[in-house]
Parts: C-alpha cells; structure tokens; sequence
DNA sequence: AACCAGGAAGTTC
DNA sequence: GAACTTCCTGGTT
C-alpha cells in the first residue's frame, strides 16, 4: 500500500493538504469494494502510516487501516500494473530492507553499490508515481465525465461546486456538507484555506480541503502531461460536453468498478448484464448529473423503461429486480 | 416496501 | 422532436 504514498511524493509536497487526507482522524470512510463485506471501513491510527513497510514486504495484510482517499479504491485486482509493481525486480536487495517514503534524500555514502541501489530506488519510485498520477487523472476524468464540470477548481461555477460536494459526499458516504458551502465558486472555495473548511465544518474541513488539493494538484499534473495523456485532453476539448445519454451515464459507471461496484456492477459483462445495487444511489449521482434534485429510481427506472422499445437495454430472459441487460454491449 | 410495466403529459434542449 | 422527467395506475416480489 504504501507504494502509494511513496508515489505521491511529489504531489503531496505540492499539496499540503494531502497529508491531512492521510493524518487526518475523520470517523471511518467506507471504500467501494465489490462485496460490500470485503470493504474496508479504513480509520487511521498512528501505526498505519508510519513508512516501515518495504517494497518487497508487500502484501494484502498491509492494506488494513489505511485510508486511501483517492487511489483508495485501487485493487490489485482491477489494477493489474499494481501486481506488477510488486514484481519489479529490485537489484539484489538486502533482506528487510526498508524504503522511507520521505522525499529522496542525498546519497550520504559513496558505495557504489549503494548508489546502484538508490539509482534503481529513485526510478521505480518514479515509475510509480508516473502511475499513481495517471490513476489521479482517470479518476478526475471520469468524476468530470459524469459530473460535467471542468477539472480545473478554478473555472467551476457555483453550481459545479455544489455538484462536486454532493459527488463527495456520496463518494465517501459523507452526511449532507454542501449546504456549507452554499454561494461558492471555484475560486472562492481554491482561495479558502484550510482553517476556512475546519470553520464551515469542523468535522470534514481538513478532508475536503485535501480533496480539493487533490483536484488541483491533479490538474497541475494533467497540465504538465495532457499533451501525452488522450484522455485528459478529452475532457479538456469536451468541456462543455454534450448531455449525457442514461445509458452512457450508467455505462460510465459500469466501467468504473473500483469507484462505483458498491452501487451498480456487471453480472455479465460480455452479454451486457448488469446490476443496480444500491438503486437510491444511482439514482441520487444521475440527479446530480442531470441537476435533477428530486430524481429517483422510481423515475430513473422510467427512464431505463423507456430505453425498452429503442431497443438500447431490455430486461434480461433469466431477469431479476434491478437487473437489466444493454441490448448491443460494445466494450 | 420496493420493484416493475407502461400510459400520459410536461420540460428542456 | 428527442430524451428524458414527473406523475400515475396497477401488478409483482
């Protein structure tokens, strides 16, 4: 796990409020898992984020009681690079060494084997933090897909900020904090510090203040690399993007398991099953993204109803409740 | 109670 | 006019 943090050197100089992202003692968030009895419900304790853990001592075990609010919902599972990772052959290295996760310090001693090693250090941790900041950027990507707001803090409207709150909150399972922030753009809620969150709320101040620092260190990070990064500049150019179609909104979701499998998730992905699995959810993100506060299942569901004689999703022949099938699955 | 089906009318683009 | 949204009646799990 700590690959991660090890990874995000960088952004987390740029972002002081990451760290309290990390340090910061909120009561527990629950992350997205696709069995919602293998979800980890993550509280720190001082122990979790000391760096002590090597490269090399990796395992699943390492993963408790650590919050991860941004590439939290990263499994090797749907990750495999993440195995990969763990596969990287390190250059002969002593047993229980370990890799402090601080910014990489200047080479004290002269060993050449040592500065072998620190080189081969300094690129895998380059490695991952190239990765890790890609990861950053999808997700910004898609929350700004779904939400149709700009990835910059900067350029958003009072009501994209309002959106983005209602997205956090039902990202991270928050209770209601938007009303705080009522009246807000973009660049009222970036030129806030973090004493200004704690003010509004005192309880997730210092959380949303790292969030948004996330927000904007990513798109720092989106600046520097978009010209490389298609995807990035797909939200760029499509900023303002086209209504979204339901479909779309819930294909979106569908190819996002590790942010969205709690609330919907293929059965059969190859015959374009799928399952609603928290319908008052799915529903709530659709109003956000519609700016349809009154929205529904009851409603939405209409609306997936409608898609039955435009032959786009049908009930499937082995059917059950909110299960339905795309008709044509293209992936 | 929650979900499902579909008619009808309204809204937004 | 398309694509929903809202409201509704009635049926099923």
């Amino acid at each position: 796990m700590f690959l991660f943090f090890s990874g995000l050197n960088t952004l987390r100089m740029e972002s002081p409020g990451y760290e309290h992202m990390l340090y910061s003692t909120h009561p527990p968030l629950y992350i997205s898992q696709p069995n919602p009895d293998t979800r980890m419900a993550c509280s720190l304790k001082e122990e979790d984020i000391k760096p002590t853990c090597s490269l090399l001592e990796i395992n699943e075990h390492n993963w408790s009681g650590v919050y991860m609010p941004y590439y939290d919902r990263l499994t090797i599972e749907e990750n495999p690079w993440l195995l990969r990772m763990t596969e990287v052959p390190a250059p002969a290295p002593p047993p229980f060494r370990t890799v402090d996760l601080s910014p990489p310090a200047p080479t004290q001693t002269q060993d050449p084997h040592s500065e072998m090693e620190s080189q081969a250090e300094e690129r895998c941790l380059e490695q991952v933090h190239t990765m890790v900041v890609g990861e950053v950027l999808k997700d910004i990507d898609t929350a700004c897909k779904l939400l149709n707001i700009a990835p910059d803090p900067m350029d958003w409207t009072c009501m994209h900020v309002q959106k983005w709150l209602l997205w956090t909150e039902h990202l991270y399972r928050l209770p209601q904090i938007s009303m705080v922030f009522q009246e807000l753009t973009g660049s009222n809620l970036c030129s806030m510090t973090e004493a200004d969150f704690r003010q509004r709320t005192s309880q997730f101040g210092d959380m949303l203040y790292a969030h948004l620092d996330i927000w904007r260190s990513g798109n720092k990070a989106g600046s520097k690399g978009k010209c490389d990064d298609d995807s990035w500049s797909d939200v760029v150019c499509n900023y303002p993007s086209q209504p979204i179609h339901l479909w779309q909104f819930l294909r979106d979701l569908l190819r996002k398991p590790h942010n969205y499998s709690r609330c919907i998730r293929w059965l059969n992905k190859e015959k374009g099953i799928f399952k609603i699995e928290d319908s008052a959810h799915v529903a709530r993100l659709w109003g956000i993204r519609k700016n349809r506060p009154a929205m529904n299942y009851d409603k939405l569901s209409r609306s997936i109803r409608q898609y039955y004689k435009k032959g786009i999703i049908r009930k499937p022949d082995v059917s059950g409740r909110l299960v339905y099938q795309f008709v044509h699955p293209v992936w």
